[in-house]
DNA sequence: ACTATATTTCGTCAAATAACGAAATGGAAG
DNA sequence: CTTCCATTTCGTTATTTGACGAAATATAGT
C-alpha cells in the first residue's frame, strides 16, 4: 500500500513535477536543473532523491556531473503509466513552458562556477 | 500547477485509496466507510472533502445519509485517468481486499447506532 | 417543537514535509 | 596526495498533514 502512495506522493509536490517535465525533454545534471529551478542544491537533491525512490528516474555518474534520467523502460506498470500521463497530460502550463523554454538555453559547462559567480558578485 | 499536484496529493494517503477502491465497488455513506476503515468519524469526512475538492469523488444526500459515489463521468481527462489507474493497476493488496469482503456484509440501517453501542459497551 | 442520528466543522497535537546553509563525500585534475 | 568542485547528507526551522474528540449543523421521526 505504502509502496502504492509513496508514487502519488512524489508527484505531489509542482518542484518535482517540473523536474520529471524537464527530464521529460533530455537529461539533466544537478546544476542545470538547480538553476531552472531557483531552489538551494540540497533541495534539489532531496527532491531527486524522493524521485528515484518512487522509481520515476535514475541516475548515472558521468566526468564531474550525475546526470539524471526518467525511467522510461521501467517494467512497474504504475510508474509508465503515470510518467506517460505526466507526459501527455500534464502539459503548457506556464510555469513548465518557462522551464523548457530555460533549460535549453543552459550550458552546463560554465553553468555552476558561473552561479557561484553571480551569487558572489552581488 | 497546484490544480495537478493537488490530484496526486489526494492520491498520496492509503486510506483514500482504500475509500476509492471501496467506492469503485459501490457508493457508500460515512458510517459505512468509517465502519471499515476505523477511523474517526471527522477524519474520515475529512478524507472525503479532500477527494472531493481534487475531482475523484461526489456526494448525494438522500434520507439520512449523505452517500459517496466515484466520478466516472468526469470531463477532466487526469481524473479520469487516474481513476482508471487506480481501479486497474491498484489491486490486490491485502488491505484492499479485506476492505472489500467486509464491505460487502454491512448493513447501514444497523451500523451507526450498533457502532455507538459497542464503543460504550467497552 | 423536540429528539435522535448522520455528517461536518473546529481546535489541538504529534508527525511528516519542504526549505535552507553548513559540513561531509567522492571523483577528476593538478 | 591534495585541491577543486558537483553532489549528498545533516541539523534546523516553518508549514502542512492526519489524527482525535467536542461542538455545530442538518435532517428524520416522534
Amino acid at each position: 500500500m505504502r509502496e502504492i502512495t509513496e508514487k502519488f506522493k512524489a508527484l505531489s509536490d509542482p518542484n518535482r513535477i517540473r523536474i520529471l517535465k524537464m527530464l521529460q525533454k533530455r537529461s539533466m545534471c544537478v546544476c542545470e536543473m538547480q538553476a531552472v529551478l531557483q531552489l538551494a542544491t540540497s533541495t534539489v537533491s532531496k527532491h531527486l532523491q524522493i524521485l528515484r525512490n518512487a522509481g520515476f528516474i535514475y541516475d548515472i555518474k558521468e566526468q564531474k556531473w550525475v546526470n539524471y534520467y526518467i525511467n522510461d523502460k521501467t517494467e512497474d506498470p504504475i510508474i509508465s503509466s503515470l510518467l506517460s500521463l505526466v507526459h501527455e497530460k500534464v502539459s503548457d502550463t506556464h510555469t513548465v513552458e518557462m522551464d523548457l523554454k530555460l533549460a535549453e538555453t543552459l550550458d552546463r559547462n560554465q553553468l555552476c562556477s558561473l552561479g557561484d559567480k553571480i551569487e558572489l558578485e552581488k
